[in-house]
Formats: C-alpha cells, structure tokens, sequence
DNA sequence: AAGTGGTCTAGACCACGAA
DNA sequence: TCGTGGTCTAGACCACTTG
C-alpha cells in the first residue's frame, strides 16, 4: 500500500487522527485498493509517512483490528482480512430486509395494528409501567406470496410517536424507526425454541397443527436508550426457514 | 472504590499491566464490590494509587467500556454498567459453560471420539482437503441427567494434535481449546432450524419421533486463523432448550 | 540483525461537566 | 475553576519472525 506522503491528514479537523485513517484505510480495503492478505504499512512506516505518533498509528490499526478489517501478527505485520472471514451475515435485520437478502419478495398481511394497554408480559419486556399504551402489530409475513411467519410487534411509542398511522403491510419496521424517526438500532436479544404449530398458527402459516415451528422472543435496544423499544414474538415455519447467527468472542 | 496503594499490580508478571487491571476491576464488579453505576478511579487517580502511567489505565478502562463493563462520561468519569443493560448473555459458549449458567449440572456420553477422513459436507464446511483427517466426537449431552442434545463435532486436527487423546465425558471442549491449546475462540456462526426428530434422534433424547427439535450447523472460529477449527452439527430438545443469542448493531 | 507488533512511560493540550 | 475523559507525542524495552 502506498502512503501519500503526509496528505490524506488534517490536524486541524475535529476528527480525531486515527479516526482518519482508520477511515482512510477502511476505505482502500472496500474499494479494493489493498487486495485480501496484503500487507499493510507498518506502525513505524505510518510514522514517517503521515507525521503521527506511533501509538496513534497503532490505535487506528488496533481498532481496525477489533472491527475485523485486519488482523495482526507480531513480528510480521498488518493485513487485510480476506472477505470470507468477515463478519458476512448481517446482525439485526428485519423480515423485509432479510427476505430481500435471500432473494425472496417479501410481504405482509396486516392482523392488528393498533395502540393497546400492554398486558404483563409485554410491560415486563418492554419495562413500561402496565397500564401504558404501546402500538401492537401483528402480521402474517411472506415470502413469494407463501405464508411463512407470525410476527407479533409491541412497540413503545414514546420513541415513534404516530406510528400507529402507518400502514405497514409492505413496509419495513425497522427502516420506518431509521428513516422515519432517526432512531438508531443498537442490539437485540433473541430467545429461540422448536415448538410444536397450535392449531391457529398452523392455519395462519397453512401447515398441520403439531409441525415443528421455530418461536423466536426478541426484545431490541436503541443506541444511547436504556429501555428496549421492541418487544416481538414471532413463529417461523419449522420446514421454510433458517435463522443465521454469528456470534462473536 | 478504594484502590489498594499499588498492591494487586505485578510489574513482573508477563501478563500486561492494563490487563491486570482489567481483571481487577471486572473481578470488583463480578463480586458485587462495586455498585452499579457507582463511579470508578480516574485515570489520574490511577496512575497515583498504582503507579501506572495514564494512557495504561486509559486502555484499561477503554477495553472496559468496549465489553460493557462501564460506561465514560466526559468530563464527568466512568462508571458502573447497570446488569440491565449489560450484555447478559454469553455469546460464544460451549454446552457445558451455558448448563453451569443456567444451574444444571452438565453431563455427556460419548458416541464417537476418533480420528476419521472427513466427508463432502465437513470437508466443506472446515474448508479442508476431501482426504484430510479431522477428529469426530459425538456426544450426548445431559443436563441434570435428562439427555437435552447430541452434538456432532468435527474439529481440524491441525490446531490441536492429539486432541483424539482425551476423554472429552465430562470435559468442555472450548475450555480444551483454551487452556490445553491456547486456543483463542473468536466467532462462529450458527444456522437454526426447527424440525422434527427422526426416529434415532427421539430414542437419543428420551422423546418421541416428530417431536420439535432445534437442529443447529455451528461452524466455529480461532483469532487470527482464516480456517474454521469446528463444525457441529447439533440437534435440541425443543420442550426443553431454549437458545439465546444477543445481536449488535 | 533488522523489522514487526505489544506494551509502557511521562509528559501535553483539549472539550466537557459540575460547582 | 477544577476534575474528568479524549487524544496525541516522542521516546523506550520486549518478544516474535524472517533473513
């Protein structure tokens, strides 16, 4: 990799100097500039080449190493992750997004969508007080026209206000928070169990009743919120689909 | 908190000095010895009480605060992370630690522990050659003495000759992997299905065939290796495993 | 021996928050 | 104003890898 010399970095901008070239090197490494393996400048290299510190040079480099665009060895160098070990399965996805993803056309079929009193479950996961409104919305969700999962959303509507407005029959839940309301989605926790269909959800999915389904409990958290913003109880079929994970540490 | 003069730090130990402190204050707040959202040491008070510089207790409160630990505030200090908001669920854990975790005594029965030439589907999954040897165990595994899983692992013997050796009944094979081997675990990637048992599966787990399962293909990787160490291929009792996965961003 | 990352030091200036 | 974390510097010693 070639180091313009001294270029690429500005002192005076707010933006702190390894946040600059982490960003610089992020971006090489997307473009394709610096192929899979290839070696980056070393720490002391960056000290020539750019006028910085050497532990400035390595917090940018560490950094990047934690975020999995490089990985390090002591006594030969820095390098580009190759793609394949990336971090390649997308974390917290919506139907709509993860659909799309697999090449599916998603849609919906509206069951409620409506501001309730939450009963104790949801007040307990989503910590409201009892007797607070929260927007319900429940959908049948499919993939190519095929039913393939009941999403039940208890959402607090102190962080949306008017989201009961919305018709969400083709319309990603996730991207209204982002898009619509700026809200940033941090994590989510997702508890997961193989159960048998009830008779309702077997109807609703068009499978028998007592087929294996794959009951997902997700609570999700905003960015700088300490209180979750959805509570969900979805039910996938058993026979149409997969959930991927990546787990990290 | 009150920080012993200096104590508690071994200049000579080859452990680094910002990780000893990392331990010191994870183990303080594991204990219950400091309070959620109490405050912590400054870095300046640090670098008075142990002697340390501040940019070694910095990194140490940095990497804190990257594990949820604590949260900083500018200007104000860093704190305690309430056990609400922590990430509370193990992300990367074998089957024994998760039974520890939730209060069952683990157990196993071996069904098959020897060196065997992988097949298509491992060979693919490990990304190793088609002839290549790897080390298959297959196990049982208990929790109270109820059968709650059977775990297909296959392992690339080249990260841990000899692992053939030991008799993994009631031993974890992460744990292995660590200790025996200095292995560092970094992420894998889970795919989880709900289906229903076959018949062998029923007899294995004490229920009957058709029955909900949770069939999970994991494969596992190690730091700075491009090549996965581990495929499982693990199959659940649905009434009675529940699987928890915490996703970011 | 030379190059690399891993760690550590003893300073420094800044922006932010509370008093 | 003072204490806090956020960043940065210019050195240093070490362990590891490669020639």
């Amino acid at each position: 990799m070639q180091l313009e010399n001294n270029s690429s970095i500005d002192r005076h901008s707010p933006v702190p100097i390894y946040h600059q070239i982490k960003e610089l090197i992020k971006e090489k490494i997307e473009k394709g500039e610096l192929k899979p393996d290839e070696k980056l400048p070393s720490e002391t290299e960056m000290e020539d080449k750019l006028g910085v510190s050497r532990m400035t040079a390595s917090k940018a480099l560490s950094q990047l190493e934690n975020e999995d665009y490089i990985y390090r060895e002591q006594g030969k160098g820095s390098f580009v992750t190759p793609p394949k070990m990336r971090n390649s399965l997308l974390s917290l996805t919506s139907f709509s997004e993860d659909m799309e993803q697999r090449g599916f056309q998603p849609g919906g079929k509206i069951l409620k969508s409506e501001i309730i009193k939450g009963n104790k479950i949801v007040a307990a996961e989503l910590e409201t007080e009892p007797e607070e409104e929260v927007f319900a919305l429940h959908r049948i969700r499919l993939a190519d026209e095929e039913p393939l999962a009941i999403e039940k959303s208890y959402i607090r509507t102190s962080y949306c206000k008017g989201i009961e407005k919305i018709n969400f029959t083709n319309r990603s839940l996730y991207s209204t928070f982002e898009e619509k309301y700026g809200i940033q989605l941090h994590k989510a926790e997702k508890a997961i169990e193989a159960v048998p269909a009830t008779k309702v959800q077997a109807k609703q999915l068009n499978i028998d009743a007592g087929e294996p389904v794959l009951s997902v409990d997700q609570t999700t958290h905003v960015k700088g919120e300490r209180n979750p913003i959805e509570y969900m109880e979805a039910v996938y079929r058993g026979d149409q689909y997969k959930l991927l994970v990546q787990l990290d540490r």
